[in-house]
DNA sequence: CTGAAAGCGCTTACAG
DNA sequence: CTGAAAGCGCTTACAG
């Protein structure tokens, strides 16, 4: 009978002002109750307490964080293209400041929107700003500073490279080195590049990591690896993946090892092998990157990075908590977090 | 040089107060300005934006929203279980609600967490709450209660048969309808289910819809449809569907079509099929649901129903503007939203 | 065209 | 143990 959208015969409480005529006390007796100080009579709280559920009374959190104190607030900015993996750490990061009893404001940022997000933000006096993902450096750097200014203390997650940023970032070099070195350890000595040919900063250091890691076994990365990227229309999903494979394929001379972008990629790849008759791991290794849940789906299942999510967030959080009610740092706060590489059946020995 | 965390030597203005001061205005003045308010000299306007410009002066939205005005922000509440189109349909209503200047306050909601996040809502005097997804119907009551008492409109995407609550949810019934005609007009009098048999309510709906369309046609759901998910532990996923369509197999006797529960569990059937040399769709025809990028991904592609997020976030927004600042309505709002069916080459004649 | 004063809904010394 | 008064950072009539 009485559905949610019936308006309640409850009296209208809209501040404490009228909620504590209602209840027959002074605001300040009020305000103490709802912030559970000491020194007050059992009695008194309970007839708050039971005018709070006839009334619904909520405070204004407006007029709560007026008095300049903490706001317990923490902006987060993501980058507008969001993947499994941003969603991970985005929850992950908000859950874990609750825990903190932190409530997270979360602005998804299109480079369009010319970041107003900055300014609500500071006009909501977050205690710290989180940026995950990648962004434009330019803008990225001055929006650091204003943050600066105002004494907002401000941590990157992922974009690594920020000057003066304090950044918690997957060591992307050293999570291609585990594959590289796995691959190596496999007899492999030729390399397809599945969708590497890219310029944004995270990929630039993913094939700068393999280039190193090659280096350091006496490969040189121009003679052993082979992109046919610029062959199709640049994507970062699986028909990217089944494209490029295709290409690999029809141009012959295969590589032993594909080593993808992302799993996506990787898996467009085995499929476009197996239908082309090219067995995955017998005549050649595919790796992907991130170790989403589709690394088991696929078969053979497919080796991967794990990126280490909670790690990641865990480091974020204590480096914000660490910057807040602190002086500010002069030296910027950097965390590399090391990667996991997750061998399954998709890589296997070199074929001669 | 000058990196980020430098501070910067600027004056540091906290206030309205500060500002004005440092101005060499009256707060009034400035406030003007600040608002866009007409009747000032040109000058003067100029004299704060340059002033702006050097301090880096941020209005603090706390003390700005307690004069009991609308404070143009919108509450989201998501299902803590984020799947791709629960993604796509945050960020297009992040999107529109910002097209309409309106700040959305994001919580992704888990049980445990009791539902702080309605009084935060609250004392954050948002102008009115969206629900994305599926929760606790006696919980969901409540809160809707808890809003309406507070005179905040609420709105709610997807789970569709909330008591008194406005709704915007796809008409799952006309989308299994819609896979039913289809596969039926293929000539396909037997169908398997994959992961039918749960109880959330969506799925209910869904297979609801599925015997609905049945009878019309003179089927009878129990004597033409087969359902064997009581064979492996729950999932929603790739492995989940490749494990039913192997029991199918195992079990003989197939069915000439699978309907799944969605893209993925059909995708992961399909890969079992092919395994266990099952062609599809010349022996099998399979359909999935949600239209998601992974449809694409398959060979062949697979056919599968799409939500509509876009016609699904602008009903919910026109439904929550329609309800702000206007009197309170006492019969709920339900907008049913007609799903698309995409057919694609996973479907075709059944076999005889 | 600009400014002084009151008020929004809270909390916090300070009295009693 | 409880209350009256001041103050947080804004906006908005109301004066000038």
């Amino acid at each position: 009978m009485s559905s949610p959208q019936q308006k309640a015969s409850r009296p209208h409480i809209r501040s404490s002002t009228d909620f504590a005529r209602y209840v027959g006390l002074a605001r300040t007796t009020v305000s103490r109750v709802l912030n559970g100080q000491p020194g007050l009579k059992k009695k008194t709280i309970e007839r708050v307490k039971r005018a709070i559920e006839e009334t619904g009374f909520v405070p204004n959190a407006y007029a709560l964080h007026l008095k300049g104190k903490r706001t317990s607030t923490v902006g987060v900015c993501m980058q507008n293209l969001m993947t499994q993996t941003l969603v991970h750490k985005l929850a992950s990061l908000q859950q874990r400041l609750r825990e903190k009893n932190f409530t997270t404001f979360i602005e998804v940022v299109d480079p369009e929107s010319s970041w107003d997000v900055i300014r609500h933000f500071l006009s909501l006096r977050v205690d710290a700003v989180v940026f995950i993902g990648y962004f434009d450096e330019e803008q990225m750097t001055q929006h650091l500073r204003s943050l600066a200014t105002s004494g907002t203390p401000s941590t990157v997650i992922d974009h690594f490279g920020i000057k003066g940023a304090n950044t918690v970032s997957l060591d992307r070099v050293r999570g291609m080195a585990g594959i590289v070195e796995h691959l190596y350890a496999l007899g492999h000595r030729t390399f397809g590049l599945l969708a590497y040919s890219d310029t944004v900063r995270s990929t630039l250091d993913r094939a700068q990591g393999i280039r190193e890691s090659l280096a350091l076994r006496g490969l040189h990365f121009d003679t052993c690896t082979v992109s046919l990227d610029h062959l199709h229309v640049r994507g970062n999903d699986f028909e990217y993946g089944r494209a490029l494979a295709k290409s690999f394929v029809e141009r012959g001379n295969l590589p032993t090892a594909f080593i993808a972008l992302n799993d996506e990629i990787a898996i467009g790849a085995m499929h476009a092998l197996k239908e082309l008759g090219v067995r995955v791991p017998d005549e050649v290794s595919v790796t992907g990157f991130n170790n989403q849940d589709i690394c088991l789906m696929t078969a053979p299942n497919l080796t991967s990075v794990d990126q280490r999510i909670d790690v990641t967030v865990d480091a974020a959080v204590e480096m914000l908590l660490s910057q807040i009610d602190k002086s500010p740092r002069t030296k910027p706060l950097v965390r590399m977090i090391d990667p996991e590489l997750i061998i399954r059946a998709s890589t296997g020995p070199a074929r001669h």
